[in-house]
DNA sequence: TTAGTTCGGGTTTTT
DNA sequence: CCCGAACTAA
């Protein structure tokens, strides 16, 4: 067992102090999947069998990289018989062998935020009730809550508290809306996401012998990303470890960002009330970054009031300085971004995938991408719209659920009418009274209650060649490989010829993508994986690994791209050089957060995360307008940008006077042109700020502030209206050139200018101070 | 019933 | 800007 000479002491008792309940408190980039992984390794080379080790991960591709890593390290394929994977993959597989003791069919659907946004959305309909008021979104989250916190429907009407925030929000029926949802859930077979492990919950409280078999079965538990735990979470893991208390969880609360979806740092700290004599390991060496990025992020955290005290440190280089560039627009951001990717990776010969591009929220990508394809510079993005979650392969797959399990609504709805078949809206909404009117499912409505539909006799042959069709498929599940079934449904339902006979680019692509998921599904027929016993897996099978993935479980053939990812997506992963882009306020820290603490600490730790993702190099953008809503909009930088200790970092010069010379900054400028980007550890920057904090107030006063400084300053420049094609102008910085192009309205009118010097340059006039010339 | 259009409204992060 | 709902015409 020589790997464990690689470890550095805490690292080491972390990995083989295998018995009894231990946390191990991990700072970013101290090695904390090693532990994990060696510890596992460890545990396995004593003897201990791999189907009695339950290790819960964050993703299923960090199961599926430790499962190989550890295979490595033992030198045999046991380690696939390990149970690894999310809460929530784990705990649907053994619901399903469960199922039937909580009533529920093993082929149950799993329905995704979409399904159950709109189940709640017909709900809220059925029931009347002001849409506007009760937005569906917003429903959804005080459901989730409740469930992730383990609050029945019951138990919701019976919480003063709860109850007392919806009167005053308006909203007294949302507990109405709750006993619905679920009961609706359940008729139609379905769980959401957080029944998965609420369930599970209710499997273990009921069901004694159950637990039992459980706590036997895993004898020993590891849970990764401890502080993302929701108390559902929480709960299974401290049932499960109950007997033998061979419980070893790994987190840092310092990266703990998932808040909003109900995870709880209490969790960490309640460890050592519910453990009095466990185990503490703390990992502070980080290996992961240069000291210049650690003490800039060690700065950042310690602004946060709750937290676990820690020292991360680190013995790597010095490293370069944190460099912050401001642009523009998020556009030229962008481009700034790509233009500066181009050039490391030409100077130092770099390969695409040393760089990551982290933002706060998706939409941020598509600056990044377009200039990204401008350079040809290879990049994949991570998240935003998963493969799983485009039309076309919704649509497919919801047949390949209805085949599972004819009950599932959400799914017979996609589909009844798609491709057409003269199954409209009317026939379905009486469908959909007559089945709640009776009890029944919409698919029973269909079948055994069919003469009770009012409709006529022409949709009731429809409604009958759906059914027959249907119940054809169900009768092969059993029978039939997943990918024959899968393609035979994709063709007979008409669905590929629809898609076929669509020859835009978009539909060609469409068609594309249903390739792909049936190649997914031939190659997943063909794999034979350990939870499948040698039998053969059918399509539901395919479901229940399919409803379950994430974006970052894709596979790319080709790696050697440049990564776009959300920094909640990033966790994990480290790049040499990132590029956080989007520093501004009221978009990291998010807008939404800045009326709670909590709230703001969060975004704050979201911005330890990114940071720590980098080893080499970190750079800071962002932008002075960014079009949001499909309007420009004025920004301030972040806050966190002078939260940094200045040592770590390199702030742009302001000068106040003149707010164009921000071109000095733009990617055109600093290209090629070695000194263009001047910076100076700001004062400047720090005297803004101090008058932002004055203004304590919200976005709004700042930036009307921000927008009526322009036209003061705009005395010899042009102002709209002054300026024609071909006029001749001078720039401080591109010399003389002319005025090709003029678009956009006033106040936001752009001028595409040509520069002999530098070529031609789309300048916003109210920025760019141009002078006539003639 | 369908297809095509307009209109209004909403946008954090994700299993 | 992008989506879905509502409306309109065939």
């Amino acid at each position: 067992m020589d790997y464990l000479e690689s470890l550095n002491s805490a690292q080491k008792e972390a990995a083989v102090n295998t018995e009894g309940p231990s946390m191990v408190i991990a700072g970013a980039g101290s090695g904390k999947t090693r532990v994990l992984t060696y510890r596992i390794a460890y545990l396995i080379q004593k003897g201990v069998d791999p189907f009695r080790i339950l290790a819960l991960t964050f993703t299923n591709k960090a199961a599926r990289e430790m499962k190989e890593r550890i295979s490595n390290i033992i030198g045999s394929s046991e380690a696939r018989n390990i149970w690894m994977g999310t809460f929530h993959s784990i705990f649907a597989r053994i619901l399903r062998m469960e199922a039937e003791k909580i009533h529920y069919p093993s082929n149950f659907s799993i329905y995704d935020t979409q399904d159950s946004r709109n189940l709640l959305k017909s709900i809220v309909k059925e029931m009347g009730l002001d849409d506007k008021l009760y937005k569906p979104a917003f429903v959804q989250n005080r459901i989730s809550a409740a469930k992730n916190n383990l609050i029945s429907p019951k138990a919701y009407r019976e919480h003063a508290e709860i109850m007392s925030d919806d009167e005053v929000g308006g909203r007294p029926k949302l507990v109405e809306i709750y006993y619905e949802y679920n009961k609706r859930l359940f008729k139609a077979g379905a769980m959401d996401f957080d029944d998965l492990l609420y369930k599970t919950n209710v499997l273990l409280r009921d069901f004694p012998e159950v637990l039992h078999k459980y706590q036997h079965k895993f004898r020993y538990l590891l849970v990764d990303e401890y502080q993302d735990t929701n108390f559902s979470q929480y709960l299974i893991v401290k049932k499960l470890a109950a007997l033998n208390e061979n419980l070893c969880v790994v987190g840092d609360d310092a990266q703990s960002i998932y808040g909003f979806r109900g995870a709880n740092i209490q969790n960490i700290l309640n460890f050592k009330k519910d453990y009095p004599d466990y185990n503490l390991y703390k990992l502070e060496q980080n290996y992961r970054s240069s000291k210049n990025i650690v003490g800039a992020a060690n700065s950042v955290i310690e602004k946060n009031r709750d937290r676990i005290k820690k020292d991360v440190w680190t013995s790597n280089d010095e490293g370069e300085i944190i460099r912050v560039v401001r642009n523009l627009s998020d556009n030229e951001e962008g481009l700034f971004v790509a233009n500066d990717i181009f050039q490391e990776k030409n100077n130092a010969q770099l390969d695409n995938k040393s760089f990551s591009i982290l933002y706060r929220t998706n939409s941020q990508s598509r600056s990044m991408e377009e200039a990204l394809r401008k350079l040809n510079i290879p990049y994949r993005i991570y998240g935003g719209l998963s493969f799983y979650q485009r039309k076309e392969i919704k649509d497919l797959l919801a047949y390949y659920r209805l085949t599972a399990n004819p009950n599932d609504e959400e799914s017979l709805k996609r589909v009844i009418n798609y491709p057409a078949r003269g199954i409209g809206k009317t026939t379905l909404e009486k469908i959909t009274i007559k089945a709640n009117e009776l009890d029944r499912s919409m698919w029973e409505m269909m079948t055994t209650y069919r003469d009770q539909l009012d409709v006529n006799s022409g949709t009731k042959t429809k409604l009958a060649n759906f059914v027959t069709m249907m119940k054809s498929f169900s009768a092969q599940l059993q029978s039939e490989e997943a990918a024959a079934l899968a393609e035979h449904i994709a063709k007979s339902t008409g669905l590929l010829r629809e898609l076929y006979a669509d020859k835009t680019p978009e539909g060609l692509s469409r068609f594309e993508n249903i390739q792909e998921l049936l190649n997914g599904i031939k190659e997943f027929t063909e794999s034979n994986r350990p939870e499948f016993d040698g039998r053969k897996p059918t399509l539901s099978d395919f479901l229940l690994d399919v409803a379950l993935l994430t974006d970052a479980d894709q596979n790319d053939d080709d790696d050697n791209k440049v990564s776009l990812m959300t920094i909640h997506a990033s966790k994990g992963l480290e790049f040499p050089y990132v590029y956080i882009v989007g520093l501004e306020e009221n978009l990291f820290p998010s807008q939404l957060s800045l009326n709670e603490r909590s709230e703001l600490e969060e975004e704050r730790r979201l911005f330890y995360v990114a940071l720590t993702r980098a080893e080499k190099k970190v750079t800071l953008t962002y932008a002075m307008s960014r079009y949001r809503y499909g309007s420009l909009n004025y920004c301030e930088p972040s806050r966190f940008i002078e939260e940094i200790d200045t040592k770590y970092v390199d702030l742009p010069e302001v000068e106040e006077r003149r707010p164009a010379s921000s071109f000095d900054d733009t990617p055109w400028g600093g290209l090629g042109s070695g000194g263009g980007n001047s910076y100076s550890r700001g004062s400047n920057f720090k005297r803004k700020s101090a008058s932002r904090k004055e203004t304590s107030g919200g976005a709004v006063p700042r930036n009307l502030k921000r927008v009526s400084q322009v036209p003061t300053t705009s005395r010899k420049t042009i102002v709209s209206g002054s300026v024609v094609v071909g006029t001749k102008v001078s720039h401080a910085k591109f010399g003389m050139g002319k005025v090709v192009n003029l678009e956009g309205e006033s106040p936001n009118e752009k001028a595409t200018v040509f520069f002999p010097s530098v070529g031609q340059k789309q300048l916003l006039l109210k920025f760019a101070k141009l002078e006539i010339v003639e």
